[in-house]
RNA sequence: GGAGAGGUGGCAGAGCGGUUGAAUGCGUCAGUCUUGAAAACUGAAAUCCCCUUAAAAGGAUCGCGAGUUCGAAUCUCGCCCUCUCCGCCA
């Protein structure tokens, strides 16, 4: 969440930020709300110093006959307060964060500037498969069985798909423990409020997660969950930070009404393991610490030679917790195109700098160099989302005979060169 | 899942329902002493909110939430968590 004072000392620029970013939060409500929450609460704070003067030592009976009906104005107005709370931030939840100034401003979802473009879309001599297509041949997904045990939009890898879930596990992880980062494999379950604390609303009318019955715990849809809530209510000294994890989860999401052409096959689905990396920095670093987790990202793909670009999402494309998000797009020779074409770019990993959005959210601050507390900047990026660079690896790996060639890079951990017809 | 014990400041650990935001010890920081350090002595020190240029004042916080009461760290109820034992299980 955005600082209230701030909100309120800024309301234009935070209004021009949400409208920017299509956001439909109403500031001035907000504002009106707050006003009023202040003022409540000043008046049992008022209440409550006239009851603990009298109290502080063993009042009269008179005393205590007249301090009744102050304990009774006092539990009046503080039957307001709730109500009140709850109002207030749920609106103040939906403020989304202020954005980078070189992020393009737009409402068109699709006008995200492309920054680079790392190798140019796979070319073939003959008419390339989608991925639900070769896999098929192959034998490597099971759409069918998976519908009957857990229902549309599960499956299950089989055969060679299985192993290199594996193999992209290990080879992500071993890029970003290079680097420096600390491995882990991470709870799928979270609290609400932890959810909440990052900026996602378990509760909202479309959300996209999936919460378990009679508990406040919710499947993640990411381990920037996990791996965000970790240090939930903790301080770091400045010689903690900057903190790299890169944590390995399964990942669940309702995708509620996204059923189209677009999502075929294992692109959209409800469940997928994602390796996912998260950074903890001060302030004067996160910037940087972003370009790193965008770096590493590029290298993951370029490594697996798979055709990629880099975009920087406009303000119509930003997630309400985000202060800037890069990602990878994939060339997919069977995604079909905005125009019917055959082929299209899509997206692999997602990169966000959070600021301290989410450190306000979950009260995560550092000491600085006077001992002052401030709250640190919080970034994730995607290692590897398996099943989207599974179709990667499948659609471009293709070769005329029907077989697909795996990448260099990853035959060390799976153990074969090709997936051929069995 | 069952039985028991417990959750208090950075840590350990007191705390008759009424100046207790909280004894004491350790640790931390500053000062005195010392060439320097240690020891000893002296002193400082929780977090958040509101208001304010600032200070002061005020409010909240003893796992979380509700209740009893004029008044709750202290009594009651619910929940969460930790520990011990039993059961079950990869």
């Amino acid at each position: 969440m955005l600082d209230i004072k701030f909100i309120r000392e800024n309301a234009d620029l935070v209004k021009k930020n949400s409208s920017d970013r299509l956001s439909k939060v109403n500031i001035d409500e907000l504002l009106k709300l707050e006003e009023e929450r202040r003022e409540l609460e000043s008046k049992i704070n008022d209440l409550r110093a006239k009851r603990n003067t009298t109290s502080k030592t063993k009042p009269s009976p008179e005393e205590i006959e007249a301090m009744k009906s102050v304990g009774e104005e006092i539990k009046q107005l503080e039957a307001q307060q709730e109500p009140l709370e709850q109002k207030f931030r749920e609106i103040w939840m939906q403020v989304p964060n202020i954005t980078h100034p070189d992020v393009v401003v737009s409402s068109d979802e699709d006008a995200n500037p492309v920054l680079e473009i790392f190798k140019e879309p796979t070319k073939f001599d003959f008419e390339p498969l989608d991925h639900v297509e070769l896999a098929e041949k192959l034998d490597l997904i099971d759409f069918d069985r998976a519908t009957k045990v857990s229902g549309a939009k599960f499956y299950y890898l089989k055969n060679e798909l299985a192993l290199l879930e594996f193999a992209l596990i290990q080879y992500a992880l071993n890029t970003a423990v290079k680097r420096g980062f600390t491995p882990f494999s991470a709870p799928d379950l979270a609290k609400r409020e932890v959810l909440e604390g990052l900026g996602f609303n378990p509760r909202g009318e479309s959300t996209q997660v999936y919460n378990i019955e009679n508990t406040d715990l919710c499947l993640i849809g990411t381990a920037e969950i996990a791996m965000g809530g970790y240090h939930m209510d903790e301080v770091f000294e400045l010689s903690d930070l900057p903190k790299k994890y890169i944590a390995v989860s399964h990942c669940f999401r309702t995708e509620a009404g996204s059923y189209s052409k677009f999502s075929k096959g294992i692109f959209r689905v409800h469940q997928f393991t994602k390796i996912e990396m998260f950074q903890y920095t001060t302030p004067d670093k996160s910037e940087q610490a972003h370009l790193e987790l965008l770096d590493i990202e590029k290298e993951i793909f370029s490594g697996l030679e798979i055709p990629f670009r880099v975009i920087d999402h406009c303000t119509a494309d930003l997630g309400a917790p985000s202060y800037r998000t890069y990602d990878l797009e994939a060339w997919m020779p069977g995604k079909p195109g905005k125009h019917d074409e055959k082929g299209d770019w899509a997206e692999i990993t997602s990169t966000s700098n959070c600021t301290d959005y989410q450190a306000r959210g979950l009260n995560i601050k550092y000491k600085d160099e006077s001992g002052k507390k401030e709250y640190v900047h919080m970034l994730n990026g995607t290692a590897i989302a398996i099943s989207r660079a599974l179709i990667a690896i499948l659609e471009n790996g293709q070769q005329a005979d029907g077989s697909i060639i795996i990448p260099k890079i990853l035959r060390p951990y799976c153990g074969f060169d090709k997936i051929s017809a069995k």
